[in-house]
DNA sequence: ACTCGTCAAGCATCG
DNA sequence: CGATGCTTGACGAGT
């Protein structure tokens, strides 16, 4: 391979591999209070400017935000007011994230179900994507921010399920801002994910791992094309040796991004490689060391 | 200072 | 039919 690693950007999630800086502390919901909220959110945006500061020394493009960077905000016992509290604190942040260069993205978890049959989880959902939408919209509101999200269940029925998703999708037009969507290991493979994310208009996420577990025919020239002028946004991690299918190692399996250069093909440039692996700067700079 | 059971949420799968 | 796992493990009671 002749391509330069410098056309490839990489991406280090909620904190450094010590710890000693995360954008994801919480707390238990038992103890949900004001008080409780805006200490530990400010704690997690305090760490977030000398986490953007370590990707820009090291050349690192994108960071993902940890879920919890504001504790239980789309709970129903989260009182809105408290955002007033919350909104400087992400001013100060948003001074450091602009003109750094760095992509924010955030990955709402597992319960989120834009395709559910329920509508009660349709809602929760949609509460919890709103707010993710603000978080991106308070550090900079930049239109390369990406909302990471999986289509979800199948609920019995693929097609009926991706359905629902597209019509929420289209009676919510504030998620095209950020939301992108990836293929996951068991239940939408690339396939299906870029089908659903034609629909809507948004980027989809090439996650190459749930690829191999869940493969179908993609190429990347289409992936591409969902993201219009956004820069296309990908996953990688390895298999943990020895652990569970699925569980991801704490390093990149030099292999494993080879075959990501080779799917890009001569698109290995302009896009941006989530590293999903334990050692996180570690892996990066495991990677950025290879002559590609 | 340390261990270790538990933690908001949905869903499918495994045993 | 209860436990497990998911993009990431962190909290906090108990010792």
């Amino acid at each position: 391979m002749e391509k330069k690693a410098t056309q490839v950007r990489f991406g280090l999630f909620c904190s450094l591999r010590d710890n000693a800086h995360s954008t994801n502390r919480t707390f238990r919901l038992a103890s949900l209070s004001r008080e409780r909220v805006v200490q530990t959110a400010r704690q997690n945006l305090e760490d977030l400017p000398p986490l953007i500061d370590y990707c820009v020394r090291h050349d690192i493009g994108m960071f993902r935000l940890g879920n919890a960077i504001v504790p239980f905000a789309s709970h129903i016992g989260f009182d809105p007011a408290w955002w007033e509290e919350l909104e400087p604190l992400f001013e100060t942040a948003r001074h450091r994230i602009e003109g750094s260069g760095v992509r924010l993205s955030i990955h709402p978890g597992q319960f989120i179900q834009l395709g559910s049959p329920r509508s009660e989880v349709v809602e929760a959902s949609l509460r919890e994507l709103a707010y993710a939408h603000r978080v991106l919209q308070l550090l900079g509101d930049n239109p390369q921010g990406v909302i990471t999200l999986h289509v979800g269940a199948a609920h019995g029925d693929h097609h009926a399920t991706m359905a629902r998703f597209i019509q929420t999708f289209h009676a919510n037009d504030w998620l095209g801002r950020f939301l992108a969507l990836e293929n996951d290991e068991f239940h939408f493979c690339a396939g299906q994910t870029l089908e659903v994310a034609n629909a809507c208009g948004i980027g989809m996420i090439f996650d190459i791992f749930h690829h191999s577990i869940n493969p179908s025919e993609v190429c990347f020239k289409t992936i591409k094309a969902s993201w219009g002028v956004k820069r296309p946004k990908l996953h990688i991690s390895s298999q943990a040796p020895g652990g569970k299918r699925g569980m991801h190692a704490d390093w990149i399996d030099p292999e494993d991004f080879e075959s990501l250069l080779r799917f890009l093909g001569d698109d290995a440039r302009n896009v941006d490689v989530m590293i999903e692996a334990k050692a996180k700067e570690d892996a990066i700079a495991a990677l950025q060391s290879q002559k590609w």
